[in-house]
DNA sequence: TTGCGTGCAAAGGTTTTGCATGGCA
DNA sequence: TGCCATGCAAAACCTTTGCACGCAA
């Protein structure tokens, strides 16, 4: 059972463009514009609806760019389940942390809470080193 | 000097309702219908414009809401912005942590990575105890 | 008077939807 | 054949903007 099988060559096309970004934060406007310079034409509705579904097997994760005003997209890094991150709010650098650098908050936190963190969604937001600067 | 002083009877209206939702996250049509339902009609333009003013002065944060497909204010309570938050993913609970618990990881961020987090963007997402169950 | 704030309507942008068509199993 | 994906265009939203008017200092 393969999740991310794609018949048409469309979803060919769009997810392919995705892998090649993975560390992008793309809009359906991104997808659509870089596909066009190809001379492919995919609808830009053929291109919301697989993104939903993507959203939908876990394999993107939609976020919102204030800056573009419009929903972004991002490759779902499955090595990147077991560990938390830092993002700089200023030029968008991801850091991946340690887990020692975690682990004890985590103890802390569910024994004092008894809450269990969610290491996927949770983000660390702040300021770089290079954007101290 | 008082940063919340309001001029306008619309102003008047809008900040009041968002100060008895401080807990809610509201978007501009949230604030739109209630107003007239009070018979008030302050035009949409006039809230979000009110709102971005808002936000410049700190009073406010703004967010988005996938659900909604809209952007959504929440009123900053100055009292919270010296802590961390926990957000439970299920009924949306906000518990507050005591400094002690975050205060390791913070400095061990600092030293590895030279890293300064932003404890009011943070926010800590996970299940709480009571959904847990 | 001068400067802001407001309402209205229009425009701009993103996202969704209905429907007919087309392709794959 | 039957189902699902697609394209197109329209519609539905959200948000911003220009302009004229109104109100307060």
């Amino acid at each position: 059972m393969n999740n991310i099988e794609y018949k048409t060559k469309q979803r060919k096309m769009i997810l392919e463009y995705i892998e090649k970004n993975k560390d992008k934060q793309l809009t359906a406007y991104d997808i659509l514009q870089n596909l066009y310079l190809k001379d492919e034409n995919p609808s830009i509705a053929t291109i919301y609806r697989y993104l939903e579904k993507l959203v939908k097997q876990g394999i993107l994760k939609k976020n919102y760019s204030e800056k573009k005003n419009a929903a972004t997209f991002e490759y779902v890094n499955k090595a990147c389940a077991n560990h938390y991150h830092l993002k700089c709010e200023k030029c968008g650098r991801i850091i991946h942390l340690s887990n020692e650098v975690f682990s004890d908050l985590e103890s802390k936190i569910d024994k004092k809470y008894d809450f269990e963190i969610d290491n996927v969604k949770t983000v660390l937001y702040g300021i770089c080193n290079e954007c101290k600067n």
